[in-house]
DNA sequence: GCGTTATGTAGTAATTATTCTAAAACTAAG
DNA sequence: CTTAGTTTTAGAATAATTACTACATAACGC
């Protein structure tokens, strides 16, 4: 019989899942978890056919749940799903050895999918997700961070604006004309692949860089 | 025979909720819709006796979706559901003239309540709801959340900028002049007394406010 | 070494954002 | 119903940012 483990602290979103699961395994056994401590205590006593955990919950950090998961239970498969599509995320999962990554908007089918997957062992990747790999690793990239990847001065000045500064005041700051960091702004957002300031500062925190 | 409908962009938020629907009022009917414009589609070709509304969607404005029902179908009780249980949104919306206010992250029993009440016309607010409600309307307003000393629209315009947003992307969404939006969060930066975009987000999530 | 690509630098033009001011529109109190 | 305060709305002027282009160097691949 299957036996599962569920990661979330939204009730709606367990009975959701709940039902999905039972639909596709008849008489499987679920556990839910709302947080991260209820499912390490889970993890250690049960063996689990797959795990179900949810990015965004309060007072857990998912990516550590989901390494510390990889260190001490090696087997166990893990399917990782997100509100936001971002795919961000959906990398560091994976590298992270998730078996998978789903966007809660998807169709049930494509759920349904993913999950027939995990169970049976092998990797679920969708779609989009394919693409945005295709485009990290075609250009030579085995870097994780998408941050090692700026220049010198790059670097100098991505830590400028995520502490607030302005393009014309990191120019005063660092002697240098306003459309010249204005090139360097942009070409950051370019290599990192996001569209503004609070982007940047989200994949600046998912990389614990300040 | 009762007839609902569900408006949210996860199905497997849906899916719970139906779920949990079906098992109080047997054999009723439930519509979904994922968006606004499936949702108003909806309600202008059918009575609902209710009406469940997720706080945060894509494409969605629920609060000028919520507006909007109360201005076309004023006897349409809606029942707000959302993802982070910051009361904020709550007042708002129950000025707006929802039934009813419940948090994702509430237990089983609780949303149960909250159906069974607004199903019935009563109004459902929560225990915490109650005692924010006290507190606001007290005159020694020391109100621990900033955030709730800014104006519908203001709140309206900060929800968008933390999504990353600009004034005039925000300008074209709600049909206002650029001079418009750039006054407002002029005034919800002084409110707020933050100096940049970055600041507001922090502060925003120090009150795990999406 | 030589071509190619990445980096650091700006000027100019176009686009966007901010500030200041102020008029309606609305709300609440008297 | 009037008045005082608040909110919502912009125009005009100013300021800041972005986009595009450009060029000199530096680094890199073969």
């Amino acid at each position: 019989m299957h036996k599962f483990l569920l990661i979330d602290d939204h009730v709606v979103v367990r009975s959701g899942i709940k039902l999905l699961l039972s639909s596709i395994f008849e008489g499987c056994e679920i556990h839910e978890a709302k947080d991260g401590e209820t499912a390490t205590a889970f993890v250690k006593e049960n063996h689990y056919d797959f795990v179900m955990l949810d990015v965004q919950m309060p007072n857990t950090d998912s990516f550590l749940l989901m390494e510390y998961f990889k260190a001490s239970f090696p087997l166990l498969k893990v399917l990782v799903f997100s509100m936001n599509s971002e795919s961000i995320y959906a990398l560091r999962f994976i590298k992270a050895g998730a078996m998978g990554f789903i966007s809660k908007e998807a169709p049930l089918d494509e759920v349904k999918k993913a999950i027939n997957q995990v169970v049976n062992g092998k990797k679920y990747i969708s779609e989009e997700m394919l693409f945005v790999l295709a485009e990290g690793t075609s250009a030579s990239n085995t870097n994780q961070n998408p941050f090692s990847n700026l220049s010198a001065r790059e670097f100098e000045i991505v830590s400028m604006l995520l502490n607030g500064k302005t393009i014309s005041v990191i120019a005063i700051d660092l002697n240098l004309g306003i459309s010249t960091v204005g090139t360097h702004k942009g070409r950051i957002f370019n290599k990192l692949k996001v569209a503004n300031l609070l982007e940047l500062k989200e994949l600046a925190n998912s990389y614990n860089l300040k």
